[in-house]
RNA sequence: GCCUGAGUGGCUCAGAGGUAGAGCAAUUCACUCGUAAUGAAUCGGUCGCGGGUUCGAUUCCCGCCUCAGGCUCCA
């Protein structure tokens, strides 16, 4: 008697009774067992040491799949996790899972690891992985499990069992006389994970929350051949000199100074120039769209966020002037971190009518932040920043057209910026369980979130969930966008605001003479400007866009007779509205080709006594190279091309 | 705010208990040059800041600031 599975091209496969997923991989191939991380039964990853029935379909999922990788790296953290037992037995474990791109542990221990202490790990992870030990998987009571965890000492895995539901199965890996409290899946044995490395430590709070114990967490990467490796440190060398903190920095964007104070870069002409050009496309764009532009004050005094919620919800965010306790009747001023009270009085300035609506109001708006001092990271996080920031007072039955209408926009711009292909989505609600965070009443918040679900759900878009990420005030979409080093970051966000409307009492005539709050939409249509030039830099690697580029043409005069000719064909091309400079400097073209490219300006115009004579241009292109001679009016339709359709090169 | 690591001329980096070097950049001069580095000379740092130890500190110790990567937080 035996079964019969189905594998994933429809064949056939006979087994005898009893077998597990890894079995059926061996008996289709010794190759594909060894290298096979996971099976996925009818559909569901699963353990490869999973029993399989009779009719069940199977796939064997190896590393390249990404459910590969994440029981290839869960195993390794298991690896690096007994290594530290081995060496460390004080050390008490707490969570160590895979991650997008590899692994961690998070440890209690007295002393204090160093870049020595990962090096004597890695080499006793590379015993265990030499010893090549099998996992083996066997399940305890709750009870046992308890008395187990006490018995050994680790208390973290203690509270990790106590917080189980009391009548679970608790399951468990075993690699030589190494046990994990683990859910797996996990490879078959440590033999498999050929090439690893440890790659850094840091400090991680017990469970994520800052009142809790701070452990040690030591991330690394692992991969099942060492070329592997090689090209992956490779890949992150490469990233690093993208880095939009490094070149953006090199290229004369940007630089800090640190008597001036953290999170507040200074941005150089080069840097500017790129601010000012996406400023001035996003309030065009706007305009078009039916935005009316205001301009408002950067500060206030603390009775406009006490009505909008943010002195009780945001004030560790904000920047106060005065005593915050305004003790003695005195009244203390802030900066503002967002815009939306500032605007909600322009909106109450007058009386609307439901025929007003939608109103769209937009602000190029600075904002100031006191983020904590290990927040701020390059132009991503600052503490003053700039964002494309507008409001949009709907009635309840515009809500959807209008929200569609904020996320067109969005994605108008990341096209235009080329970065479409880099987002990923995320519905962020609140957290029941935390409702001191939020205003407004539990039936609101799940109305606006509704809400926006239906709407989500009608783009058909993907997008996770993002529990707890909401703001004070409401439910939001937030569109990320990957760096180089494929960390996430907020660009673009649309909110539903059900609360503030009525806070301001903010309202409008409807059709029937009845006063009514409107719904509010926030959203940004490029968010802040500064993260989009550190994404801008890291995608194209400083060579942005024509459209974008700081400097899109330079002028080379051969030799000093030309310095004149190129300065006259600098006017006529700024004229005709490009940002032209010359590099007048006593160099050999060479040379100046060589820093021109290096400063990645689009597009380089050699000037010698034959363009002078033709009266045309030498023409390179930064990618391109040389393409030869053009006349004026040919130079102006092609630039004038690359910028009216945002090229990318 | 917490953890780990780092801070030497504009940039990249070397150095060591006895008061600092290289390359690039910059400046000047010569060369007047055709698609990724012409040559020479010169300038430039109280070694992040403040204390302490020491005869002497940039080097050792302490505190702070800034930067990087994490955690928490977030555009």
């Amino acid at each position: 008697m035996g079964i019969e599975i189905k594998l994933k091209d429809g064949s056939p496969l006979q087994l005898k009774n009893n077998v597990s997923a890894y079995d059926a991989a061996m008996a289709i191939s010794e190759n594909l067992a060894r290298n096979v991380c996971l099976a996925k039964v009818n559909g569901v990853d699963v353990d490869l040491r999973t029993k399989l029935n009779d009719g069940d379909t199977l796939e064997l999922l190896k590393f390249e799949q990404k459910a590969g990788k994440k029981a290839f790296w869960h195993t390794s953290s298991h690896i690096m996790a007994q290594a530290i037992k081995r060496l460390y037995p004080d050390a008490m474990l707490a969570i160590g899972p895979a991650i997008d791109n590899g692994f961690y542990y998070d440890i209690d221990i007295e002393q204090n690891f160093t870049n020595d202490d990962l090096e004597k790990i890695e080499k006793e992870m590379q015993n265990i992985v030499k010893e090549n030990l099998q996992l083996e998987f066997y399940t305890l009571s709750r009870d046992d499990a308890l008395q187990w965890a006490k018995d050994i000492n680790e208390d973290y895995k203690v509270e990790l069992i106590e917080d189980l539901p009391i009548d679970e199965t608790i399951s468990f890996y075993k690699q030589g006389n190494f046990v994990d409290l683990c859910a797996g899946p996990h490879l078959m044995n440590t033999g498999m994970v050929k090439a690893f490395k440890l790659l850094q430590v840091s400090g991680a709070y017990w469970r994520g929350d800052e009142k809790n114990k701070m452990l040690q967490r030591i991330y690394g990467i692992s991969f099942p051949d060492k070329k592997q490796l090689k090209e992956y440190l490779v890949q992150m060398e490469e990233a690093r000199k993208r880095d939009h903190n490094k070149l953006g920095r090199e290229l004369g964007y940007f630089t800090t100074i640190d008597f001036i104070g953290q999170g507040l870069p200074l941005f150089m002409p080069k840097g500017a120039k790129t601010l000012q050009i996406l400023e001035r496309f996003v309030e065009d764009e706007e305009q078009k769209r039916g935005y009316q532009i205001t301009k408002t004050p950067l500060i206030a005094k603390s009775d406009l966020f006490k009505i909008s919620g943010h002195w009780d919800h945001y004030r560790d965010g904000m920047f106060i002037m005065g005593d915050p306790e305004e003790k003695d009747g005195e009244t203390a001023y802030a900066l503002r971190p967002m815009t939306c009270p500032f605007q909600y009085q322009i909106y109450k300035a007058e009386t609307r009518s439901y025929r007003d609506l939608p109103i769209r109001l937009n602000e190029t708006s600075t904002l100031f932040r006191n983020e904590s001092s290990g927040e701020m990271h390059g132009l991503i996080r600052l503490r003053q920043f700039t964002i494309s920031e507008a409001h949009i007072m709907v009635t309840p039955e515009q809500l959807k057209e209008e929200f569609l209408g904020a996320f067109d926009l969005a994605n108008f711009m990341l096209e235009a910026l080329g970065l479409d292909q880099d987002v990923s989505y995320r519905f962020s609600i609140w957290d029941p369980d935390n409702k001191d965070k939020y205003i407004g009443d539990p039936q609101e918040w799940q109305n606006a979130q509704d809400a926006m679900q239906a709407i989500l759900d009608s783009t058909g878009i993907e997008y996770e969930t993002g529990i707890g990420e909401a703001a004070f005030y409401g439910p939001k979409l937030d569109i990320q966008i990957r760096n180089v080093f494929g960390k996430e970051d907020t660009l673009i966000t649309i909110q539903i605001d059900f609360q503030l409307a009525e806070r301001f009492d903010m309202v409008y005539i409807d059709s029937n003479g009845e006063k009514k709050h409107p719904h509010i939409i926030h959203r940004t249509s490029i968010g802040c400007y500064e993260r989009t030039l550190a994404l801008l830099i890291e995608k194209y690697a400083g060579a942005l866009p024509l459209w974008v580029a700081p400097e899109q043409i330079i002028i080379l005069p051969i030799a000093e007779k030309h310095v004149q000719g190129a300065k006259d064909a600098a006017s006529r091309l700024t004229a005709a509205g490009f940002r032209v400079k010359v590099d007048s400097r006593n160099e050999k073209v060479g040379r100046k080709i060589r820093d021109a490219q290096l400063e990645k300006i689009p597009y380089m115009l050699v000037m010698g006594d034959q363009e002078i004579e033709n009266k045309n241009y030498s023409v390179r292109q930064r990618k391109a190279g040389d393409l030869g001679t053009m006349i004026e009016s040919d130079l102006i339709e092609r630039l004038q091309h690359e910028v009216d359709t945002f090229a990318k090169d």
